[in-house]
Order: C-alpha cells, then sequence, then structure tokens
DNA sequence: CGTAGCTTTGATGTAGGTCAAGAAATGTGG
DNA sequence: CCACATTTCTTGACCTACATCAAAGCTACG
C-alpha cells in the first residue's frame, strides 16, 4: 500500500506514521505525473516554484556557469522530496533535469503549508529530509575540496548506494544505475576521461564495477575503507520530535 | 538602538519588523557571551546543539577528514544566525571556531522555538536566513568543482565583501578582514603556497590586495568581471511572507 | 543499419601541489 | 618597550594529478 512507496518508506523510518498522516502521505503522493529525461523541472530564477515528491526514476540539479562549465549539486532518487527551499522563501537558484523518464507528484506551496498545519509530524519530516539534503552538499564540498578523484569516485558511489538501499533499491551486492561518466565528472569536478580511468583502477583494484547501467560491489568492506566512508553517515538516528 | 545591531540590521532588510518583533530580537540578542578564538563552540557528533547569532568578530564551520585535511564550509560574521539546522533537527555534523575573539549570543532550542510561536514573521526570516546559507554553500561547491583558482579566489572574496556591506561593515573600497591565507586555502581547497601566488597575480593585475589584515579592492568593476560575480548573489528580494 | 551518444585508450600539456627556507609580522613574558 | 618565539607570508625549484586533444570502438534506438 501507501508503505511501499519509497517517499513513505523514507518517512516511516523518521516518524512514527498515524492514520492522518498516512491519509496525507498518500494525498500527496496520488497526483503524480510522468516527465521526460533531458526536459528540466525546475530551472533558475522561476518564482513560485514547486517541489516534487520522486516516486520513480533519477534526476539531478545542477548549475550552469557562464563559460558553460556544469557543476552537478545533487543527484535525486526515488522518494526524495526536493525543491523544499525553493517553495518556502523565494526563486530557484539551481535547475533540477530528469536523467530517466521519471514519475514524480508536484506539490505546490498551498498544498504544502497545508500539509505542515494538518500534520505538524509530517512536517518536521519534510524539514529533516531537507537537513539531510544539505549535510549532502556539504559532503559533496568536502569531497571535491579534499579527497582525491578515485576516493571522491568511491564515496559518491558509496552515498548512492545507501540511499538506495533505504527506499530498497539495491543492495549490499550493488545497484541498476542509469547515470553517465559524464554525470559523474560533473558532480566531482573531473573530466570524463579522468573519471573513466579512475573507474578502471577501482574495477582493476577489484573494488567496484561501474559498467551497463549497472554498479557492482565487488568488495564492499575495502571500498568503504579506500573512501574513508563514515557508514553513519545519513544513518536516520531520528530528528528532534520531541518538541 | 536595537537596528543598530548586525543580526536586526540583517533581518530589517528581509522582513518588515513591528513592536513585538523587535522586542524578540532584543531579548535574543541581551544574552551574549565572549568566545576565544580557536575554541570551538559547535562541534561535531554533539546532540541537543544550540543556535548562535554572532554579534562581533568572525568564525567559520569545517569538517576534517580522517587524514586530517580540513575543509571549510563557510565563514560566520556578525549578524549571522548558525546552526539552525542542527537544533532543528538532530546532532551537528560540522565544527565551529571562532577566528577572533567573537560575541555571540547562545540561542537555545527551547529558545528558538518560544520565538518562533511568538513572532512567526521572525521565524520566516531566520529560515530564510539559513536558506541563504544553503545557496551560500552550493556556490562554494560549484567554485571549488568548475572555478579555476585565481577566480575562486576572487568570488569567495566578493562575496565576503557583499555579506559585509549587508551588515555595515566594509565597503566598495575594501573590508577589515581576519582570515589568513591558510584559511582561504582550507575554503578553497587550495594550497596556502598557491594562495599566495594567485593573490599576488591580482594584485599585481591591478584589481585587489589581501594584506595585513585588510582587503583592498583596487579595481572593484574588472574584479566583479573577473570572478564572474553574479551582483544579484545574496541580494534579499524578501521571502515569501505573503503566506 | 546509421548516426548520435557513450566509453576507452594513448600522447602530451599544465594548474596546482610539494618541499624547502628565508623574511615579515604578530604575539608574549619580563 | 624590548628580546624572543610563533605564526604568517613569500619565493624558488621541482613534481604529479588531472586536463586536453585526438581517435577508435562500443551501444542503442529511431
Amino acid at each position: 500500500m501507501v508503505h511501499n512507496s519509497p517517499f513513505a518508506r523514507k518517512i516511516a523510518s523518521y516518524v512514527q506514521l498515524g492514520e492522518i498522516e498516512i491519509q496525507s502521505v498518500s494525498d500527496l503522493y496520488r497526483r503524480r505525473r510522468k516527465f521526460a529525461p533531458g526536459l528540466d523541472l525546475v530551472h533558475q530564477g522561476e518564482i513560485d516554484q514547486s517541489a516534487f515528491i520522486m516516486a520513480d526514476g533519477w534526476a539531478f540539479s545542477y548549475k550552469i556557469l557562464s563559460d558553460g562549465a556544469r557543476q552537478i549539486v545533487n543527484f535525486h532518487i526515488p522518494g526524495d522530496f526536493l525543491g523544499v527551499r525553493s517553495v518556502l522563501f523565494r526563486t530557484s537558484d539551481h535547475n533540477v533535469e530528469p536523467i530517466t523518464q521519471i514519475e514524480a507528484s508536484e506539490v505546490s506551496k498551498t498544498d504544502l503549508f497545508q500539509t505542515f498545519s494538518k500534520t505538524p509530524r509530517l512536517a518536521t519530516a519534510v524539514l529533516w529530509a531537507a537537513s539531510r539534503d544539505e549535510a549532502m552538499v556539504v559532503e559533496h564540498l568536502v569531497g571535491v575540496g579534499q579527497r582525491p578523484a578515485p576516493e571522491r569516485t568511491a564515496h559518491l558511489i558509496l552515498e548512492l548506494s545507501t540511499r538506495l538501499k533505504l527506499v530498497g533499491l539495491g543492495d549490499k551486492t550493488g545497484f541498476t544505475c542509469p547515470l553517465t561518466q559524464y554525470h559523474l565528472a560533473d558532480a566531482m569536478g573531473l573530466t570524463p576521461v579522468h573519471v573513466n580511468r579512475v573507474l578502471r583502477e577501482i574495477r582493476e583494484a577489484g573494488m567496484m564495477t561501474f559498467q551497463n547501467g549497472r554498479v557492482t560491489f565487488d568488495d564492499y568492506e575495502s571500498l568503504v575503507d579506500f573512501a574513508d566512508f563514515d557508514r553513519t553517515y545519513l544513518d536516520q538516528d531520528g530528528p528532534a520530535l520531541k518538541m
């Protein structure tokens, strides 16, 4: 039922859902639409932006510099609630583009605020998710600023794996992954050519294989070790619910 | 009076402050303490963290990797409200260290929520400030990922200048700046040695001088141009107040 | 079944890192 | 207010991680 949706599954792992919350989630969830790959669903500078709950597929948010360089800020997978910030506060300062065909529910500002006042617990969960996203951006900054390319790559893949496992996509052995090496490159501030070499290196070290739309962990433990990946990162110890 | 404080000044530029709001701000503001440079006021992993309103001095938030590398995530100046995220949601995932001696008001979780329910307009302003901080982190990621060192450096300094001007510190000619080249290096993912060379280059190009605790703009227009600095970045067109 | 988007590899270039060491500045105790 | 210590800054010589340029082989799907 509702709990089968990635969003509900994720939310439920943060807060105990009661009758009303389940109803609200299911309301938000019902109005799903499909979006084609490559067509931005959020763009920079737009006002009165909606938020989106991702139900299926992959997307990414990014910024473009005047010289055409693209920095991918984060990837979005099923269960993600994206654009909370733009909705709450003003114009969007970034773009969001689907990688695959995606299914997402558009949540208007009004809907969001109504849901918030009806079900404060849900509001907490949503804001908690937003705060998790922020932590991820910080982690990306740390990676790009301080980690060498191979470790950075391993770290990014492990982060994705962790997030995917939380919504029931993929497991310890690997996951299905529609990203191209160009996506990885723009997320990590590297060239596609170098990403390719780094992936080969990691593969030849027997740690992980990124090929044919699939990531396979050949030695998960070594990879975690190599990337210096914090296992508690993205762990939900739950939000400050007692408030 | 109250409006002379950097925090009130900044908040007032977002929302119209009424009687009650001014009172609240002034309440929060009164309980100031001094903190010595070098002693972290927030550390990673700590729970039930307070937020802080910076009244005077400079600080920075950062993360340390296991190999000792440090990534500075942002600098904090008077008027900044820091730690909103940690307070609202859980344990802190980063550290905050004062650069100079600072004066800051500690705002407990309880205080914050009380203020929020008493003065919703203030809540909006605070969340808006938090969202601005997030935008800055994204911009830092873009810089570290895509901009060459000289442009990156120019951009960071211009960002600081813009923020400082908003709270009445510094002007078009420059600002007082307690940052060392080590700070700049760790914020930008460069070595101090290279930062030094880049600063020289920028200085010799007649654009800006970073010396003796002061940044001087020798040719502001060229610098903005060189850094591809968006003049509307950090502009407050105001939050979504009509809600 | 062709053409456009990916991936892979090689040869070569360069931005920025590392190592080293002296010069300024800044701070501290007497 | 001066010696001395420590932290910053600056510069030079050299090195490496990653970029650039180029081209060939894959894959996919219209």
